[in-house]
DNA sequence: TCCAACCCTCACGCACGCGTTAGGGTTACC
DNA sequence: GGTAACCCTAACGCGTGCGTGAGGGTTGGA
C-alpha cells in the first residue's frame, strides 16, 4: 500500500468542515487579480516582445511569486533573461508554461514527474520520438483521469443516496439521543443504510456490552 | 494562495511517468488479499460476534496495520476491546468505519476534518441535529465533487485534443530536431496548438536571441 | 533626489499520512 | 515447550509544495 498521488479538490472550499472558531480564519488570497497582464504588454514598437517580471507571471496565472521561483528551483522554468539588477525577465511563453505545469499538476503529476518530461524533451534525440513519448504519457493520464472521474461519480451517487437517507431523520423525535441511531426505525427498512451513513456511528468501540475473549 | 486538499488519483499508477531505471522498483504491496475476512468470522455459536484483530481489519479494507493504528491515534477509531495480551479487538462495525474513513478521505477530507465530524457526532445534543449537520457537510462535498468532476472532464478533453494533435507528429521528418517544433508546419494551421502541447516547448528560457533591456 | 513597490537570495518551517525501524510480548497450533 | 505468525508501544523520518521571514538591492515615476 503506497503513497497515493492526489488531484486538487475545489479550490477554496478546503478550510474545514465545521465552522472555524472565532479568530481563526483562513488568511487572504494575495492580490491575485488573475488573468490580467498589463495591457500594453504585447509588443514593443521595435517588434521586441516586452518582457514580464515574476510578479506579472504570478498574477497572470494565479500563483504566488514563490511558486514561480519554486518551479525554477526544480528545473521547470527558466527566465528568458535577467535585468541589470538581476530581476528575472520572462517572455510570454512562460505564462503558457506555468499554466501547463498547473494542468499537469492538476492531473496528478508531481513536479518531479513533470520535470522528467521536460528533461526528456530537452534531451530527446529526435522530434517524433519526443512527441511519441509525451503522447504515451498523456494517454496513460487520460486513462487514469477517466478512472478517477468514474470513482468520483460513484462517490457522488453515494453522497446523493446518503443525503436522501438523512432527510428521513427529520421525522425523528427531536429529543432523540444520537446513540439511538444505531437501531433507529424511522427509515425504510427495505433500503440498507448507506456506508457513508453507517460509518458515522459504530466502529468507535462503545457498541454493546464489553467482551474479553 | 493556500494549501489545497487533494483527491486520490488512480491508485497504483502514480509511480513515475518515465520507466524506472533497473533496480529501482516500487516495493511490494503487502500481502493484502483485500476484501477477504476469515470465512468463519460471522458469529460464535453463542451468538457472540467474533472479534477481529487489527490485521484482519487491514486486510478487509486494503489498508496497512499502521494506517489503522494511525486512525486510532487521531481519534477516528477505537477497538471494541483488548485481549489479555493487549491485542486490539474489533467488531465488524470497525470495517464499515474504516471504509467510511477511506471514502471521506477520497472525497478530499483530511483526517482532521473527519475527526471533526466524529467529535461533533459524539457530542451532539440531539439526533436530528447531528444528522442535519452531517447532511450539510455531505451536501457541500457533493457540490465540490461535482465541480471536481467537471474540472477533470475538462482536462480529459484537453488530453484527448492533445493526443490527437500529437498524432500528426508521426508525419514529421524522423530526424527533425525538437527545437524545430516551435515553428513546425505539419499541423493543421487552422487549429491552435493545445496548451498541453504548447507548454512543453518554450517557457524555458532559450527561445530566440537574448535581450537585455 | 526620494519613495513606494518590486525583486533578490538564502534558509528554515510546516502540514499530512502514514512508513519504518527497534525492541519485545502474545497466540495458537504441533 | 517450540515456533511461526502476529501484535504492542514509542519515536523518528520523509516526500511534496510551497509559506514565511530576514536582510538588502532595484526600478521608475513624482
Amino acid at each position: 500500500m503506497r503513497p497515493v498521488r492526489h488531484l486538487p479538490l475545489a479550490r477554496g472550499f478546503e478550510r474545514g468542515v465545521l465552522p472555524l472558531p472565532d479568530g481563526i480564519r483562513a488568511h487572504g488570497v494575495q492580490r491575485a487579480e488573475a488573468g490580467l497582464v498589463p495591457p500594453d504588454l504585447d509588443d514593443d514598437r521595435d517588434g521586441h516582445e516586452r518582457l514580464l517580471q515574476v510578479g506579472d507571471i504570478a498574477r497572470a496565472v494565479g500563483k504566488t511569486v514563490r511558486a514561480i521561483h519554486h518551479y525554477e528551483e526544480v528545473g521547470l522554468l527558466r527566465p528568458h533573461a535577467r535585468s541589470k539588477g538581476r530581476y528575472r525577465l520572462y517572455d510570454r511563453a512562460a505564462v503558457t508554461r506555468v499554466r501547463w505545469i498547473g494542468k499537469l499538476h492538476d492531473l496528478g503529476l508531481s513536479l518531479a514527474q513533470i520535470q522528467e518530461i521536460v528533461a526528456f524533451w530537452e534531451s530527446a534525440p529526435s522530434a517524433p520520438e519526443a512527441m511519441a513519448r509525451v503522447r504515451s504519457i498523456y494517454l496513460q493520464k487520460l486513462e487514469e483521469t477517466r478512472a478517477q472521474i468514474a470513482r468520483l461519480s460513484s462517490l457522488e451517487r453515494e453522497l446523493e443516496a446518503s443525503i436522501d437517507y438523512l432527510d428521513t431523520c427529520d421525522t425523528c423525535a427531536p429529543d432523540e439521543i444520537v446513540a439511538a441511531c444505531t437501531d433507529c426505525n424511522v427509515h425504510d427498512r427495505t433500503q440498507a443504510e448507506p456506508e457513508l451513513v453507517a460509518g458515522i456511528h459504530g466502529g468507535n468501540g462503545h457498541s454493546r456490552g464489553g467482551a474479553d475473549r
